[in-house]
DNA sequence: GTTGACCCTCACGCAACGGCAGGCGGGAGC
DNA sequence: GCTCCCGCCTGCCGTTGCGTGAGGGTCAAC
């Protein structure tokens, strides 16, 4: 089979100039032309296309992907290899970062503040010795930095104040539950749980119960967070957690 | 807290030379600067400066992510949320090229021929009525094209015989236990399932229990696989698929 | 035979920085 | 006080990976 340009590049979706491009460089030359100059391309050309695309969306420059491509040792399965493990180790990073977003919309939440690693570690190459130093200072000054960091959200004075008394109405019982003795997966805690699911997906953003279950996690691994719920009730961390995976379970 | 531009560029993982680029065309302008002329980036600076990094990762153009930052209507919520959107969004894609690239890699291991639009289609936005047109010339000629393909492969001429060998060797076994009439679940059909699997990771690529089940379902759904299966006798592709997925199960 | 879609080759333009030159600032050690 | 080195400053030109015409040939159809 034989393509034009133009078939090429409705095919593989890119535009025609970039197929020219590639021939300028002599990344993807075509394999033939016709009486009149014009550009044929094979199945041949269409295969290295189609590693060519997979190394760009992988954010490979050009002549590395020439390199590549045309260097020895190089057979297509062992390209569909790598392509595979970079493609999965791109998950994983992006995975990282949805992490990192989601513990950076709890933070918001609860008007917690991040340190500056925190917010960048995700994007790696970061310096280790610059971590410790200024492990004491981040707990002094939270609570005028708390408030500007509320002020900051384009919420209406009144949407905060709704906010606020539903957070602490929801606080009170959550209390109350915990102090009439009832075992954190009985009917009550996970309704409570349940209603502290809805209460962030209502206020703040789409809060599926897997995210839940993560951030349920958090509360018990990261002192900050543990703070905010043992203001509300000693034990109130571990004890939300547990009750968030019990429900998270039990809706599934 | 007020940092320099090299703090700065440390910990959130740009160069220098990227944070003066973005003072100058106002996408980040530090919040003051020293009697010297000294750059002096802020908290406030810095948390900008993650929602660009993110956005940014996402593909977006400088211009664009100005616009969205200061555009009305986006307080540091939304725009996290946005962006966990974005990017769960992302991972889908890159599982989705994950899946092409392990179908591409059965099809080279069978030395079956993909279809260009099979090839690209991952990509997106390629024409739908471009589909059926050839769906019948890609029954013919598959033998020639096979022999290439296989050539192709930079393989030396023994380790081609070799692994025709292995491959016609598990061929024999697991179609004598099928006459023996075990079950697909026995242990001797989990066994060659096994091999199966260790076959296609000493030859050609690392093969999870989970790229093994994918596998087993395209051998029964996709009628190019299926025919390489029954070949070798009726019932095969039904019966390893099934064998595949009941050795995935117990080996978990 | 002419129309419209498609192809060709220049050629300039643009985003998002990289990298270097040439010069100032600052703190620490002599 | 002097020097030394590192970090900061402002230009300014270079590079990658194309986008976007300009100006002109080609091909299949009507």
């Amino acid at each position: 089979m034989a393509y034009t340009v133009g078939q090429v590049a409705k095919l593989a979706g890119v535009t025609v100039r970039t197929l020219h491009h590639y021939d300028e460089i002599g990344l993807l030359s075509p394999s033939g032309r016709t009486a009149a100059g014009y550009r044929r391309y094979d199945d041949a050309d269409l295969e290295r296309l189609q590693l060519i695309r997979y190394y760009r969306e992988l954010g490979f420059p050009l002549d590395e992907i020439a390199a590549i491509l045309d260097g020895p040792g190089a057979d297509p399965a062992a390209h569909l290899r790598r392509q595979h493990e970079l493609l999965t180790g791109q998950i994983g990073k992006l995975q990282e970062m949805v992490a990192a977003i989601e513990l950076a919309m709890e933070a918001k939440r609860m008007g917690i503040q991040l340190t500056p690693e925190e917010r960048f570690e995700v994007f790696g190459d970061f310096d280790p010795d610059a971590h410790a130093e200024e492990a004491e200072q981040r707990w002094g000054g939270t609570d005028a930095y708390r408030e500007s960091t509320r002020r900051a959200a384009r919420y209406s004075k009144e949407d905060w104040l709704r906010n606020k008394a539903e957070n602490e109405d929801w606080g009170r019982r959550v209390a109350a539950v915990m102090d009439s003795g009832a075992p954190a997966d009985s009917a009550a805690a996970m309704e409570l749980a349940e209603e502290h699911r809805q209460l962030i997906s209502r206020w703040f953003y789409e809060c599926s119960y897997e995210i839940h279950t993560g951030l349920a996690d958090m509360y018990v691994a990261d002192p900050r967070f543990t703070a905010y719920y043992e203001k509300i009730r000693p034990g109130l961390a571990a004890y939300l957690s547990e009750a968030i995976h019990a429900n998270a379970i039990s809706r599934a």
